[in-house]
DNA sequence: ATCAAAGTGTACTGATCGGTAAGTATTTGC
DNA sequence: GCAAATACTTACCGATCAGTACACTTTGAT
């Protein structure tokens, strides 16, 4: 088993994952998909949820990466920095393909709280709020914790209202409002 | 054909959705759970998908009609009951058996913009939206249009964290955000 | 009482689901 | 160059998918 293989079969199963959704997806369109034999993919991942595990890893830890690059490229402050999430979820959501947030959707499929696809969407999201928290901190907000959960709120309803209420510009709403929160928290 | 009878399968149809989702509710599974014959159930639908349909219209009528109600008992002005909104959502998410947006759930199973369980999934929203803006508008709003996409923002935001980041109450988070939104609107 | 609508159970279709068996070819490290 | 690991093809498993055929029973309005 080449490791490169195997995540190379990691990146081709988010995109079809990302695009269908999971359930829709069964095993043997990832096959054809990606080339390779169903044995070698069985071979890789034990079952189905072990993959769908695997790509979720892989996509929380890509588009962190991304997010946290694109927002410090974009301000230095940490205020700025909360501000600058906004402009990157817009550039997100202009992509092409885009199609909403992976780990809503994944926590939309598996929805008891305790199946492991649940547990992960919900550490992604963990993860994206420790984040805010700790630029929250480091701006010397009032109450840092409130503060980044309400910028997550912003967040969340921004991709959400991208994917389902096409209507108007969600980013830069989120945007506004955050800068108000912001400023409120800092005065 | 009963009318009762159909309406009937549609509140059951919509527990079992809402509970386990879509793709993984399958015809065979609501035909047990209704306790109807198959065949009765393709005499009052033609196909799964039209089921779905009857289902989300349904979801969407009396969800509406219960925040609506709801408001109204808790706030008499139109700021007053854009902040009841989140007190209702509050509720909401305290409920037994609570899992989420149905509308945000079909829209992540149902990803094509032009599916018509997508369609009806973001009318929903729609019509939501129109609720606030209309308050908006009422209350004097600077840009109302405005002000209700970014409460919008919030509710979702609300939501899609009840479900995944089960850290501290965003119904709340969110109230305070939005009281912060609608003074410097009104200011 | 009758007749049609609406209900029933059962058995079936072909397709697809996740996952496996068996045997063969191709890389890979040493 | 050789052996072991890895990947391959093909065919298969039982279960479930959405949807249908057919023959039978209950129900309600006239």
């Amino acid at each position: 088993m080449r490791p490169n293989k195997r995540d190379e079969l990691v990146r081709k199963a988010l995109q079809v994952f990302y695009r269908d959704g999971f359930h829709a997806t069964g095993m043997d369109k990832l096959v054809v998909e990606t080339g390779v034999s169903k044995t070698s993919m069985y071979k890789h991942f034990r079952t189905k949820e072990e993959l769908i595990l695997a790509v979720l890893r892989l996509r929380d830890e890509s588009f962190r990466n991304w997010i946290l690059r694109r927002v410090e490229e974009t301000a230095d402050t940490p205020a700025g920095q909360i501000v600058a999430s906004f402009d990157a979820l817009k550039e997100w959501f202009e992509e092409d393909g885009f199609r909403g947030c992976m780990f809503i959707k994944a926590g939309a499929e598996y929805q008891e709280a305790d199946h492991p696809i649940h547990v992960q969407a919900a550490e992604h999201k963990r993860l994206m709020f420790e984040h805010i928290a700790r630029l929250a901190r480091k701006a010397g907000a009032r109450d840092p914790e409130k503060l980044a959960n309400q910028i997550v709120l912003l967040q969340e309803g921004a991709i959400v209202s991208a994917v389902l209420l096409k209507n108007g510009d969600p980013a830069e709403d989120a945007r506004e409002a955050a800068q108000l929160l912001l400023e409120t928290a800092l005065a």
